[in-house]
DNA sequence: CAAACAGGTCACCAGGTCAA
DNA sequence: TTGACCTGGTGACCTGTTTG
């Protein structure tokens, strides 16, 4: 099957992990009826619609986190679950435990389709398990009895939040930091005074770092000669054993932020790194088909093209909507993989939970594809990806495109060297859930870990445009933020209509214009709010063919499309004025004649 | 000091016992006094020798690919030991526990005697020790002892693919890729960024020739200054390391064996080439001298000689049991050459431990020798070797030789050109370990590499025999394998009850030939089952002369001599029915004179 | 006893050094 | 600048001792 071929390609990571028969045992008729339909997969739309209505139930029956799924989509499911059965021992987490929140997010969002269950299912399995709240030690069969059993109480050090071996000189310690005292107590040593203000956060990454701030966590936390307990402990200690666990998770939990964001350096020449390996892998994925198997076409159009049906092909979970060339969601797994693995890049992301990781990652993953492709440069330090306006023949794109090619020209106005893209990226996926209404669904410590990570990454960029112009930078990069989240929902939406529009046979496009934007209404405010001023050309949003309506009044607390699109795309000159007068330039293509 | 750290992995007991510890107050001038002993080790061996911690030094001097090259019997035993080392990758284990079984095959096999010392060192002498676990991309100007040594971990680093010196920064890696990572990390450098398109390989030899790809290479691999990890590898780790270690290693061997076997014609090429090669030399052996001295005797009865005393004289270490014409072992040794010579033109064979292969060679020399004279040809055609079954004098060699003479004409019957001889006999050399109960200790990874290459064997003998009688041809063929297996069996203990005979100065082989197939579980099924009709006749089977048993009842499971040579000796005309009776031909006198 | 911890042990590694 | 070697630790196990 040449889908476990790919997988197989696109997931060289988890080549090596053992089979995970146990994760098969559990979910048998489940993989098994997935994968009977995954040749379905393979067929072409049309054949997949008129089996649409005979396998809906099968697939709303064999897992209830697919319900809604059309069927084409559940074929793409049961192909990606069966790779993932073959490769991941990241689907023992991804399914053991119900899926995270395939349904509450995406019925919050109200952009957001209900059949975007392959892009999570797909970043679940891509995402690295490894967060903080599971064990990652403890996974094979320990014979020692003794040592499992104390040590599976979960116990942290309380100097450094490693796993504690014990209760030694009056706290819970690990054998590190045990030692560590130890020979300190032993041999009077007298360590160096800490070069940093003697405040290091002392973690278990870290420990070993500043030998004078861990023994000052040491004796902060108690640790003492006089404090050891001999003999059976007994049981009266373990409510508080557990609470100074929980206590000492939290707080590991925000040190080891601290810890991983400490150096700004490194945090800037990772992400940077990763974003350029990101590249490459871009790159090699475009170049071998994946995308789009028109072996004719040129690097910029297959970009293109992957740009037009990422939200398609993945939300929808089958081909695109034109019959030129079916893409399969699958194909798009590579570029799945590749955006995890940049997201890995950013130091202190991989704290935070692997659910956050992945909500993160299912927000701005369009967003950073097309900050990564626009940004590509060939060797000659060309730009790859150059958009033409008047490309698209359909009309339906042309909202969509235009707006890509209005947003490729601000981007790259601002000049913006690797380092920064890859910071303001990082950013962007950070941040990727401010835009979204759901953003009180995160738990408390880990919107706290998700907003110390976007200061700190916020940080790191404005530094790198100290100079002149600092301060339009800085408000026109605020500005591309905005942008980008609704150009987000705007391709996914569009996507979403032209779809339907496809499966209906009918081209109304033009006239359904109005329908889409209405039902999003952070976009539908930016629109209108032009038309405060005139509020009787409320019905001629549709005409988009002649859409000048002058923009006014000040900039929303939220900038959106129309407020923001309305500045000039090159470097501001006066950026204490962006009330201008501008055009709305929702359809660029009035612009574009026009300048 | 490498060397102290791998007596420390091999010897841990040792190191216990020799590190006067106790004396020593505290820490820090333990340490003094256990780095002051290690610095010691890096002088030569002389000098080290006699300073107070000999044991590693010493052990380090008798370097195995020394030890075994003086080939004497006084080495033996530390050439095999030490050879055990080089070859498994699982020494650690093999010598924390009690040493598993120094010879256990050799032990198991039934046939063999407690003095075939001479044939395996000799094999082990001729045999190169080239195979696939030493590294073969270093053969450059690395005379160091230490990079050598430490190659036996089997770690390379992840950055450059040098020897790895440890776990550094999360990922093995070299010293080279150690000292540049920290001087990276603690001086913020930044390189210049590559001149061509970032995408250097980074290997041993140009690793510093850019530095930019070379740090992200580091950082790809996960190189970080977080994943750093201090102390004593946790047992877990290091019993997985060594699996993943052996898995790539095993893994490894068997692409290249596959690479190695995929031109069939070129696998059929080669050994039919070796195979002539082999005649050859043979011709050149025997027209020497060395086998017999008597000039004045014919090839044919040379060969005869050869093959009547090669047991003997191999397995007995000296002369043979005549007075006639002592021969010593070392004159066999251009035979044995011969045969490893051969042997490396099977390929993939090379692939295989030398262990292996020396036990596969020992267990096949006998059947490899008897192929090759039996279908050595001269200049015009005719066979070399011809059997005359009156020839032999003494009544002992009667049962031995005419069973080869039966092994030639069935085998001539087949009438096997060049190339199908040499592929059969590779396959019997291959195959060789299944005719022993020691077959289970072969070690898994190569158990698999020999049945693939048997199978790549039996594939292409099996190819150059499609035609007409195909089926029987390959029926015929594979009663060879047996009967070779149990000629050989019977060859040893014949040559080992005569040697005794020559000793006691006795001749009383007539009647010891029960006692001498007693020995023989196998065989002596066989040569039992016709008589279970009448069992009377037990005692008839010492009287070779006039044994015709009628065979009887089905084949045995593991068909033996008995069975198969009752099969007629041309092309089997009805293979389905092979229990038909037939006489029972030990004595193919009888036979042959009735045919 | 068995559990649990202080202390010891020694297989390991980061960082420094210095000749090439 | 590189990397083989050295120094100064570090921490996973182990051993001996102290308690319920
Ligand atoms: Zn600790
Ligand atoms: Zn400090
Ligand atoms: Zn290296
Ligand atoms: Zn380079």
């Amino acid at each position: 099957m040449d889908t476990i071929a790919l997988m197989q390609q696109l997931l060289p990571h988890l080549q090596n992990q053992r089979l995970p028969t146990a994760a098969v045992a559990e979910t048998p008729s489940n993989l098994m009826a997935f994968v009977s339909g995954t040749g379905e997969a393979a067929l072409p739309p049309e054949a997949a619609s008129t089996s649409a209505t005979p396998s809906a139930p099968v697939a709303s029956s064999t897992n209830p986190n697919f319900a809604n799924a059309n069927p084409t989509f559940a074929n793409y499911m049961a192909a990606v679950q069966a790779a993932a059965v073959l490769q991941s021992d990241a689907f023992h987490s991804a399914f053991r435990t119900p899926f995270p929140q395939s349904s509450p997010s995406s019925s919050q969002n109200s952009s957001a389709t209900s059949s975007d269950s392959f892009l999570t299912l797909a970043l679940s399995t891509l995402v690295s398990p490894g967060d903080s709240s599971p064990e990652n030690s403890r996974d094979d069969s320990n014979s020692r009895s003794t040592s499992s059993e104390s040590t599976r109480t979960g116990l942290l050090c309380q100097v450094c939040s490693d796993t504690a071996s014990g209760f030694h000189y009056g706290v819970f310690a690990c054998e590190g930091c045990k030692g560590f005292f130890r020979r300190s107590i032993q041999q009077k040593i007298n360590y160096r005074p800490c070069s940093k203000s003697q405040q290091c956060a002392i973690v278990r990454n870290n420990r070993n770092r500043c030998q004078y701030c861990r023994l000052k966590k040491c004796i902060s936390v108690g640790m003492s000669r006089d404090a050891v307990r001999f003999g059976r402990v007994p049981k009266r200690e373990k409510v508080k054993m557990v609470e100074e666990m929980q206590k000492a998770t939290a707080r590991s939990l925000m040190d080891s932020m601290m810890v991983e964001l400490e150096d700004e350096q490194a945090l800037s020449t990772a992400v940077d790194w990763g974003f350029q390996e990101f590249g490459e892998t871009l790159k090699t994925e475009i170049n071998s088909g994946n995308v789009s198997k028109k072996c004719g076409i040129s690097v910029n159009e297959k970009m293109e093209f992957l740009l037009k049906n990422f939200s398609a092909v993945v939300n929808g979970g089958h081909g695109t909507f034109t019959k030129e060339c079916p893409v399969k969601s699958v194909a798009y797994l590579g570029l799945i993989k590749a955006v995890v693995t940049f997201s890995e890049s950013v130091r202190g992301f991989m704290l935070l939970f692997q659910k956050d990781r992945v909500r993160l990652l299912k927000n701005s993953i369009f967003q950073v594809l097309l900050l990564r492709l626009i940004s590509l440069k060939s060797d000659s330090g060309e730009y790859l990806f150059n958009t033409n306006i008047q490309r698209f023949p359909d009309t339906g794109a042309k909202l969509n495109s235009s707006l890509v090619a209005e947003f490729v020209e601000r981007f790259r106005s601002l000049k913006l060297d690797s380092r920064q893209t890859a910071l303001f990226t990082a950013l962007v996926m950070c941040q990727s859930e401010i835009n979204c209404n759901s953003a009180a669904s995160f738990e408390l410590s880990q919107a706290n870990l998700v907003k110390v990570l976007q200061d700190k990454l916020w940080m790191a960029l404005q530094k790198t445009v100290i100079g002149a112009n600092a301060i339009d930078m800085t408000i026109l990069i605020q500005n591309l933020f905005s942008i980008l989240g609704d150009l987000k929902k705007l391709h996914e939406l569009h996507e979403q209509r032209l779809k339907e529009v496809a499966f209906n046979g009918q081209l109304p496009v033009i006239a359904k214009k109005e329908t889409v934007i209405e039902g999003m209404p952070a976009l539908r405010r930016a629109l209108e709010s032009p038309i405060v001023k005139a509020p009787s050309s409320t019905s001629s949003i549709g005409k988009i063919e002649n859409p000048s309506p002058p923009k006014q009044s000040v900039r929303d607390r939220h900038p959106t499309v129309s407020s923001l699109l309305s500045a000039k795309p090159v470097v501001v000159q006066n950026p204490s004025s962006p009330e201008d007068e501008q055009p709305l330039n929702l359809c660029v293509k009035d612009k574009v004649s026009s300048s």
